[in-house]
DNA sequence: AAGACGGGGTT
DNA sequence: AACCCAGTCTT
């Protein structure tokens, strides 16, 4: 049982290892973050309640993102929406306008959704981790930050800095990606549960400050004399990375549907999932198997309702996006039999090949659009 | 060009 | 439960 703390582990000496990361705390941590501060601007007393939703929204600002670049941004909400019930007075729309420039939009509108869900709950805020993870947008992680912020609960958090730590503490030889039941448990373990709004604060300033993943500066680290990876090795080898997977090539059939006036059919993917409100030539992953001619006439028959016969190859591009790479293989088609219904799309709509400039394509598209424009020039 | 990252979705 | 994904930033 890997995931279990082994008998060696159960013996780090967490007494010692709490005290000496809150004392460095209270010298170096931060300390002026805005919404850890009570109604009276100061910092709370151990134990005494703060408002979650400030606490909440800054917190989904900073998955992925840094403390200095959500500040201004959490700002500029607060005072665009002070309080839960001026939220949820607005919609989606603004909230996706005090997000822009934030980035990871979707993390704007779960806010929103959760503000919806929390108006339903009789806006009363949950105080367990249930009641938190199952509000959009909120993971563990978030969940654990929340309840220790706002109430100081003793409930443990992992993310990226705490599985750093950890992995450096006792030279954990595996990728805690593989092992995120353990890492769990050890955080918890750690987990001053007298402070743990200071404790797991600290935690996060030691992991950005000290323990950070490239030059780490260990010799002012309060951990230094309890880790392994300091005293045996090299830090800097933690965490360990899991086996790279090479990255798959998917190969994706594209149709050029024309009609009798030369128009070509392009649709707009939903707003949600990948490229979401873009255009695009309908087509999808080919399977195993599959004639490529096949595959574009089986994909827009699903997404459009119509029977097409494929002809002639225009071009095959390959496209690196992400961790993936893509072959496009686009070919022409003509209507055999139907009437053209965006299926899985927000719309359709027939238009001339000069204006295929106006719509927004994602980036593989551009060329297939070079190609039809050069192709449509020679005739 | 490739990896890290937290939540969410899928299998 | 074990993967995989989208989107953004870092290396």
């Amino acid at each position: 049982m890997i995931d279990s703390l082994s008998q060696q582990e159960e013996e780090i000496p967490i007494i010692l290892l709490r005290e000496s990361l809150l004392k460095w705390w209270e010298v170096n941590g931060r300390h002026s973050i805005p919404w850890k501060k009570n109604c009276l601007g100061k910092t709370p007393a151990s134990g005494e309640l703060l408002d979650p939703y400030p606490i909440w929204i800054a917190e989904v600002m900073l998955q992925q993102t840094q403390f200095n670049v959500v500040l201004p941004f959490w700002n500029q909400w607060m005072n665009t929406f002070p309080s839960l019930d001026s939220l949820i007075s607005s919609n989606e729309e603004e909230v996706l306008y005090v997000w822009q420039g934030l980035g990871y939009y979707s993390r704007g509108r779960r806010i929103y959704q959760a503000a919806i869900a929390l108006k339903e709950n009789q806006k009363v805020w949950p105080l367990t981790l249930e009641g938190w993870t199952e509000l959009p947008g909120i993971g563990r992680t978030t969940a654990g930050s929340i309840l220790s912020s706002a109430f100081d609960l003793p409930f443990p958090i992992l993310d990226g800095n705490v599985k750093r730590l950890i992995s450096r503490l006792i030279a954990f030889p595996k990728s805690p990606v593989k092992h995120v039941a353990k890492f769990w448990k050890l955080s918890e373990y750690l987990l001053d549960k007298k402070r743990p709004r200071d404790f797991n604060q600290a935690l996060m300033d030691l992991g950005s400050f000290v323990c950070k993943p490239v030059k780490p500066s260990c010799n002012i680290c309060p951990w230094k004399s309890y880790c392994i990876a300091y005293s045996n090795s090299k830090p800097i080898l933690y965490p360990m990375k899991s086996v790279s997977k090479k990255k798959k090539i998917s190969v994706v059939g594209i149709g050029i549907v024309t009609n009798d006036k030369g128009q070509i059919l392009i649709d707009q993917r939903l707003n949600d999932g990948a490229f979401g409100g873009l255009w695009e030539f309908p087509g999808g992953k080919q399977k195993s198997g599959e004639k490529i001619e096949f595959t574009i006439a089986r994909e827009i028959k699903e997404e459009i309702g119509i029977i097409v016969s494929v002809g002639e190859h225009l071009i095959t591009l390959q496209h690196t996006y992400g961790q993936k790479k893509v072959h496009l293989i686009v070919h022409f088609c003509s209507i055999v039999k139907g009437e053209p219904k965006p299926l899985s799309s927000q719309q359709l709509r027939w238009v001339g090949v000069n204006d295929l400039k106006d719509y927004p394509f994602p980036a593989a598209n551009e060329r297939i659009n070079s190609a039809l424009i050069h192709k449509y020039a020679k005739r």
